[in-house]
DNA sequence: GCAAAGCCATAGAAGCACTCTATGACGTGA
DNA sequence: TCACGTCATAGAGTGCTTCTATGGCTTTGC
């Protein structure tokens, strides 16, 4: 759903949890680089989108209202999104100029590294990454020919004089709308999910040439699409939004799931599981900047 | 820190999400009820703020390019915080209007609640909630009196007349930025907390007064202050950024020592527990959407 | 007490950015 | 081949935010 047209701008947001931290419009107004009688009119005008006061003015300062302190605890949820979202763009448009060039897979680029490098850019100010998004074979190629130091990748693939350390895991699972009848049971047999239409990616995409193994393994044909998108954001609209099963993997949809947006139902038998891993050139040196990344990570 | 002056709108931001999500520039401007040249120049001024294509336009539609699809993922968990702001500022301005009238205590309000309202407004999208802030006997004023339906409080207090469910457990921890000399042991003796000057609340606040009490049961004095502020959030800055220890709830910081800005230090013997319960009048029925509400939480 | 310094609010002018309507170009599907 | 959908461009108008300059107010230090 979108967002309703009142919503505070997030400038707003982030001035007024300055002022909150700092103590004074004033201070705020400074660290932001802004007029002093801007803050003042843009906290106002916050105060007057949300009705609510939220800063007490006084001589010395000012302080919060019970309102302005909770206001300012919701937007620093916020905002700490936003400075990861920063971090992936950074590392994003640095292309060439960084110091430690990785290379990602999707899933891992899009659900765990904004943390990582929001984590890494505050440790080390002064030292940028670039950032490159590719699949398997492409992040294994980067590191082959050295045209990247550090990879991130989803499958087993044949790392021969490469060295590797996994870094967390992923699944694909089915999941549906809190509506549909599978989220009662929670629990489907493989043969009724074999046998429904699903929502999927196009054919030659990785999820679904892991289902579709995974179902033949099970002596089941191919699995039947009742809709076929272009990217894994609008499947899961569609999942949401509509009534048909979806089979995608697990960090895709935590949020949704955790949300109780989707449900994530139980096919025994099926599981098709794999470890995220970081990998890079064996026997060379990992650069430090790599190091203190992955141990920022663990 | 402050954002950066290029950092995206919101607003463009949901609407690109939206644009991956309907596949087409039209489909997303009216569903956020913009003319298609106007949203069609908003995406355009994203890319070009990014330096990067996001979309590849065809006659029958856009879809995302790479750097479209690692974008929209990052932009969504930022627009899922946006949302749960939103779901916590609707129920704060709710006021009087409300169906289902909660009352909760600081630190429920400021870092369970929004996700729990988000959840329920997507459940229940024609039943509004109304939402006061109060400290813990107050909470239970208002039950006693019948002027709000639910609570929540963190305190174990008398609850006579009073039924109760526990829905999470809260601590006071030690924290230390990462480059005090505490952050490496990771542990300290706690007459040595005691010693040591703290970043702290004024007198008078909860949390302060918890910790008094627990070091007088180890025969420990007052601890002292080397810095008192006038809320929550500026003590957590103050520590991020300081060389000063504090002492404060964990979940208030669980999203700092998570990213590394902080680091939790362990002291032996002390420990500040409470559960985090909802309260509700005994003997009368809990009206349903108190119930569903309660159900989502679990 | 008194002056100095800090804080916040107001006023007015200038500039920027965004919106909308109208139109055109292009490809798809019947 | 015609109709419909897509997206892009142009131009006018409006609205908003910004800045500088100023004033009132309280705390702090002498």
């Amino acid at each position: 759903m979108a967002l309703p047209a009142s919503f505070p701008e997030l400038a707003s947001l982030d001035l007024f949890v300055s002022v909150v931290e700092l103590g004074s419009v004033s201070q705020a107004a400074a660290a932001h680089g802004v007029s002093q009688p801007s803050a003042s009119s843009r906290i106002k005008h916050l105060e007057r989108q949300l009705g609510m006061r939220l800063l007490n003015r006084g001589p010395s300062g000012s302080l919060p209202t019970d309102a302005g302190v909770v206001v300012a605890g919701w937007a620093e949820t916020i905002l700490r999104a936003a400075h990861e979202l920063e971090a992936g763009l950074s590392a994003f448009q640095a292309a060439q100029a960084g110091r430690l060039r990785i290379v990602a897979s999707f899933t891992i680029a899009e659900y765990l590294l904004p943390q990582w490098l929001d984590r890494f850019s505050r440790d080390h100010p002064r030292d940028s990454i670039a950032l490159e998004v590719a699949n398997s074979t492409t992040v294994i190629d980067r590191l082959r020919h050295g045209t990247a130091d550090l990879g991130f990748i989803e499958t087993p693939s044949e790392l021969d004089g490469l060295d590797e350390a996994i870094v967390g895991n992923d699944e694909l699972v089915t999941v549906v709308a809190p509506s549909h009848p599978w989220a009662t049971p929670r629990t489907v047999p493989v043969e009724a999910l074999a046998a429904t239409p699903l929502v999927m990616r196009e054919a030659g995409s990785g999820t679904r040439a892991a289902l579709a193994a995974a179902l033949r393994d099970h002596g089941l044909g191919e699995p039947s699409a009742v809709l076929e998108l272009g990217s894994t954001s609008a499947v899961r609209a569609a999942v949401v939004h509509g009534n048909s099963p979806t089979v995608i993997s697990r960090l895709a949809v935590a949020a949704e799931v955790a949300a109780g947006q989707l449900v994530e139902v139980n096919v025994p038998g099926l599981s098709i599981a794999r470890e995220l891993r970081a990998v890079w050139p064996a026997g060379t040196a990992l650069p430090s900047l790599a190091c203190a990344l992955l141990d920022d990570i663990r």
